[in-house]
RNA sequence: GCGCCUGUAGCUCAGCCGGAUAGAGCGGUGGAUUCCUAAUCCACAGGUCGGGGGUUCGAGUCCCUCCAGGCGCACCA
């Protein structure tokens, strides 16, 4: 809603400009801090004082006395030092915004444009840890905040299930703990966890004797090949501990359309199309001599963004014939742009929680569908933009990734190719220390050496914690029953306790991830948004207990007399109108907790309002009316908000 | 060595294109519950915005430099 504002506002003021002072100026326009001040602000006099040679307040009081007042707003000033700030007719502006949807479709122009968005990507070899969540949250509320903007947006989850990750794990069961393929079949859950701890023993094993790493390299090539009991024990594993992860991501609401395995792309030869485009291009060539004699290398020293680099080469294909990381990561791009000439072949996903929409796979579709083929498959690929949430330490083998596509001479997909880098999360020096590591100072986590909180650890904490609140809370209340409802209300806040606590971070800071503060449902938390709204809900309940009117309509809104409009009121009602451009700009600037910030903003505004504001006892109907209105339009942003956020909103608590 | 990121209250962090008195949460102190449930609210205390230069009418924000910390720069992913 604001955002429609803004625009008026500066042509005005620059037609104002350039009537008056006969000078070309586009005003910049903000957002006063406080209420009385105004509604949207702009520092232009300022800014133009200088080359006007007068003072700014001068320049501000001539603007404010020859512009003419655009629609909407009832007067202008001049405050502080010489801003000219506009203040909105209240009354209209909310009858408008009773009406309005916080979060519209913008991205409608380019509506059949796809945004491919890969998040999650978690190693198949063990339990996912809370560092995987931060991405997987991070995704999420991406692609939420997308959709709800209107995109195409299709979401992947890329299982490299041929690395060495799974494979130091098939030689802890095969060659560690000798297992048959049956053994590893019949272990019960929860399997992860098995995993997690197999796989830094496998570690330390290996340490004891380098000749070991033998089976590491053995069994490599046989993911690779994808034959025999080995290959076997990783497809195994891979499944299980995919099946897993889906079912802890399905706990905090996020879900993927299509899942993506390594070992499809390596069975279907996309790099071998890729390789061809990249030599036919001449952006790799073959090094006869030299470091890295035998490789096929893309050479990177023309490029101004690799200056500096210790080798200017990246080894695209070893010198034993195998493709590194890199060189699969190009053509898997390739693919997504739809620029590699080759598809996958897609199955629906049999092996855990399916939600929403259906989830697929790639790989041969299965022949014996019991469902009659009802599913009907979407068209993958082919993206227009394409986001990759990988973590920042990947930031080089990302431009590497994007040097490629346009080495083949795809500029336009090369620059829609973005890494959504964020930091990591590591622990607390006090959680590691509780947790049994050393806690001189903040630890970073790793699952090779299996250090790390698992997410399933975390959510069954969170659950435990927010069911001990609820009851306590209940028991003081005299309703002591604990049912189904408790448990979905614990989950609800637990959800909503990790998922405001990953979001609100920015992307570019690391997390010390302290075990208190994130099972902290106090102040900033998903807790206080859930509690916000639950507060709106209740009077909206108590007005139909009492038979009154739980809903105001925008008609009656818009008659009401300014006076009503107190600015800690009105405030909020300006806060909620900026939830779309805050949307718009979080998308775009990949940094999600501005969307968390101007939830909470919004909830602590509401809050405060609560308190001061009784809806119920009011005697005056225009009062009673307006803040009615105002909790209307709050709860339907907030909502809004927490859509995207992925924050359930329970009925009480 | 080169590159990226970070340094703001005791702790964790906001601070949009340079602009109005540098803001939250936690922790501390003191208050608010016959009221739409206190998972809340209000008040108070707490700041050399890492240091130093520069640009500007104006710098937490831009430029330079130094200091401190993190992360990258593989025929690992």
């Amino acid at each position: 809603m604001l955002q429609r504002k803004r625009p008026l506002v500066a042509g005005v003021l620059r037609r104002v400009l350039s009537d008056v002072f006969g000078i070309d100026h586009d005003p910049v326009v903000e957002v006063p801090p406080q209420r009385r001040l105004g509604d949207l602000a702009s520092p232009c006099a300022l800014h133009l004082a200088r080359e006007l040679r007068q003072a700014p307040r001068a320049i501000a009081e001539r603007l404010v006395e020859c512009l003419e007042l655009p629609e909407g707003f009832e007067r202008v000033t001049v405050e502080g030092p010489g801003y000219v700030n506009f203040h909105f007719a209240r009354s209209r502006f909310a009858a408008v915004m009773i009406d309005a949807a916080p979060v519209v479709e913008s991205g409608a122009s380019d509506a059949p444009a796809k945004v491919i968005v890969e998040h999650t990507n978690i190693n198949p070899n063990k339990a996912a840890h809370i560092g995987h969540l931060r991405n997987a949250v991070l995704g999420d509320v991406l692609a939420r905040a997308l959709r709800g903007l209107g995109h195409k947006t299709e979401v992947q989850n890329y299982i490299d299930d041929t690395g060495v990750q799974v494979a130091d794990v098939v030689v802890g069961f095969l060659d560690l703990r000798d297992c048959s393929v049956a053994d590893i079949e019949a272990l019960p859950e929860p399997f992860d966890y098995v995993c997690w701890d197999l796989y830094s023993e496998v570690g330390r094993w290996y340490e004891g004797d380098p000749q070991r790493l033998e089976l590491r390299r053995r069994t490599l090539h046989a993911l690779e090949a994808g034959e025999g009991r080995r290959a076997e024990a990783g497809r195994l594993i891979a499944r299980r501990i995919v099946a897993r992860h889906l079912a802890t991501m399905a706990r905090i609401g996020v879900d993927y359309d299509l899942l993506t395995h390594e070992s499809e792309i390596l069975r279907l030869d996309f790099f071998v199309a890729a390789f061809e485009q990249l030599k036919e291009t001449g952006a790799v060539r073959f090094e006869e001599s030299g470091k890295n004699a035998g490789c096929w290398v893309m050479p990177l020293a023309d490029s101004e963004e690799f200056q500096g680099l210790e080798d200017p080469d990246k080894v695209i294909v070893r010198s034993d014939g195998t493709v590194t990381y890199v060189g699969k990561d190009i053509a898997y791009q390739l693919w997504k742009f739809g620029l590699l000439g080759r598809d996958f072949e897609y199955a629906p996903f049999r092996d855990g929680p399916r939600r929403g929409s259906p989830l697929w796979k790639t790989g041969p579709a299965e022949p014996d569908a019991g469902d009659g083929g009802a599913e009907r498959r979407p068209d993958f690929g082919r993206g227009a933009r394409v986001i990759n949430v990988i973590d920042a330490r990947q930031a080089y083998l990302q431009r590497i990734v994007r040097a490629g596509l346009e080495a083949l001479g795809h500029d336009g997909e090369a620059r829609d190719s973005i890494h959504f880098a964020y930091e990591m999360v590591s622990l607390s020096a006090k959680t590691a220390e509780r947790l049994g590591f050393s806690g001189d100072s903040q630890l970073e986590m790793s699952g090779r050496k299996g250090i790390g909180v698992k997410a399933d650890d975390l959510l069954d904490q969170l659950e435990a914690k927010s069911r001990g609140e609820i009851l306590e809370r209940r028991a003081a209340d005299g309703d002591g029953e604990a049912g189904e409802e408790v448990d979905l209300l614990a989950r609800q806040i637990a959800v909503a306790a990790l998922r405001f606590f990953m979001a609100r971070a920015t992307t570019t800071r690391v997390i010390a991830f302290d075990i208190d503060d994130a099972t902290s449902f106090e102040g900033e938390s998903g807790p206080y948004l859930q509690y916000s709204i639950v507060r709106a809900r209740n009077i909206r309940r108590r007005l139909r207990e009492e038979g009154l009117a739980q809903e105001v309509p925008g008609s009656r809104v818009a008659t009401l007399p300014a006076g009503v409009w107190s600015d800690d009121l009105w405030d909020l009602v300006l806060c909620a109108s900026q939830c779309q451009e805050v949307v718009e700009r979080a998308a775009a600037t990949l940094e999600l907790s501005l969307i968390a910030r101007h939830a909470v903003d919004l909830a602590q505004k509401f809050h405060a309002i609560y308190h001061r504001h009784p809806i119920l006892h009011e005697q005056d109907a225009d009062l009673r009316d307006a803040r009615l209105a105002v909790t209307q339009v709050f709860e339907r942003s907030l909502e809004a908000l927490a859509e995207i956020l992925g924050v359930p909103l329970p009925e009480r608590m």
